[in-house]
DNA sequence: AGTTGTGTTGCATTACGTGCAACAGCCATT
DNA sequence: AATGGCTGTTGCACGTAATGCAACACAACT
């Protein structure tokens, strides 16, 4: 919409992938130098970008505390990560959360596996849409309309043989989630790689957020890894729970929580 | 220099105050409401800011994405080299570089000694955990369970009769090293080897790497190895401003300024 | 009904961002 | 030293693109 303001933002994603001089920038950005200059001036000015000894441009201090205070507002983090830290604690596997936000998905917190043996994977980074167990409850719970329009307009990468094809099956997948209350994702992403998730609800009944346990399947077969499933679901009640504020005060928190069936 | 981008950006420190409306963001920021809607969809489009269901405006969590990103390209080791280049210049002794990973802690990089006699090491080699300055500056910088943990575990050999012997004495170690900031080993490792060490600080303020410098007490006693511990904490500072790019000038004052040229 | 309080849109006016071209350093070559 | 290439910087004239205004839309109130 602004010209400016959106070349200036365009530099960020750029200047993440690594460090950068002026005519890296104004060529990337496909503007003249002097342009770009005045561009990178203002934003660190706004110490959004750093300038190293070397001349070339970084991301800033600022951008690390603003987005320090970004994912602080999002509390559903806060309550979970404890939760999500026991659960790792009983399974031994890696966990993650995520949230849905502008036709992404990203990790906000993950506890790793005590496995040696573990996935890959990064907090702040986009999920796999189309085949990531968090990815298909958060979407399973959009209104019809738009979560049409989403699965319509995405990609549908063959990551492996077993990766969602195109936007019929996501739809069907999307919907056998929202019926059960759970998701899946076995192989579909990394071939060795299985994984379980379950949606964290708000008080409002919508999901907020979800969490999941991944194992490489030469650490648990998927059959074994479904058996977590119970345990998985508790633990998103009682993160909902406490979510919401229908469970008990924050101060003595209570681990026996039914799972409620949708 | 650009005003367009720099209102847009003044945004964002106003709504890591809180989510706020329209109206509000036009005021603080003393434009018009329709200038400041442009903005914010500019902002919203890059998902730099989020606009929750009752319409307010909050960060949004790609910036946490941007930033997560940009951590994870950042190479400590190539902003670090010319400052450990220049440390090494003015005391001539080996100076080493460490990171912690996986219950290791490895050498990164070295520049080496212009006395005749070195230290025997190698980069990408795991240093004597439980007695390396690196190794005390990194693990003193655990969370407290993990430090724990990890100091349980350890085997503690004697290297010499000032290795540290068991995990107690090691985490008493551990606190000393948090408390003042700096390290030693001084003949823990190799009886004639001393050793100084200062940790290297991320914006969040957590260590992500550590420097040091180590000498044979052929040449220098440890006490006058101690003499070196100021510049070597200036070097080590000046990597972790780099490093967390902290540098952007300190006043952005309030909303109604008028351009300022130099 | 009206009324306030929002967010949104179209448009004229001109401020402001733009690209250009010339300049200034800084390093390698010669 | 002098040269040439490379990159960042500055001043300026031009015209795009950002601005504020006022009218509109759509709630949620009274």
């Amino acid at each position: 919409m602004s010209q400016t303001v959106d070349r200036a933002l365009s530099i960020l994603p750029l200047l993440a992938e690594g460090p950068a001089n002026l005519e890296q920038v104004a060529s990337r950005l496909g503007v003249h130098k002097s342009t770009a200059l005045r561009l990178l001036r203002t934003l660190h000015e706004h110490g959004i970008v750093y300038r190293q000894q070397d001349q070339r441009y970084r991301l800033g201090a600022r951008l690390f505390a603003l987005a320090q205070e970004a994912v602080e507002n999002l509390d559903v983090r806060e309550i979970a990560h404890p939760h999500l830290a026991e659960l790792n604690e009983k399974c031994g596997h890696t966990v993650h959360l995520a949230v849905y936000e502008e036709n992404e998905v990203l990790y906000i917190d993950k506890v790793e596996s005590r496995y040696p043996v573990r996935m890959y994977s990064r907090i702040g980074k986009p999920v796999a849409i189309t085949v990531a167990a968090v990815a298909k409850l958060l979407l399973a719970d959009l209104p019809e309309p738009e979560r049409r329009a989403v699965a319509e307009r995405l990609d549908y990468p063959m990551y492996t043989s077993r990766s969602t094809p195109n936007a019929a099956a996501f739809l069907k997948e999307l919907a056998t989630v929202r019926e059960q209350g759970w998701a899946t994702d076995l192989g579909g992403h990394e071939e060795s790689i299985n994984c379980i998730g379950a949606p964290i609800r708000g008080a409002d009944g919508r999901a907020v957020a979800a969490c999941s346990v991944s194992a490489p399947n030469v650490v648990v077969t998927a059959d074994e890894l479904l058996t977590l499933l119970p345990l998985l679901r508790r633990t998103a009640g009682a993160i909902s729970a406490e979510y919401s504020g229908t469970a008990h005060t924050p101060e003595k928190p209570h681990p026996s929580q039914k799972e409620d069936r949708s």
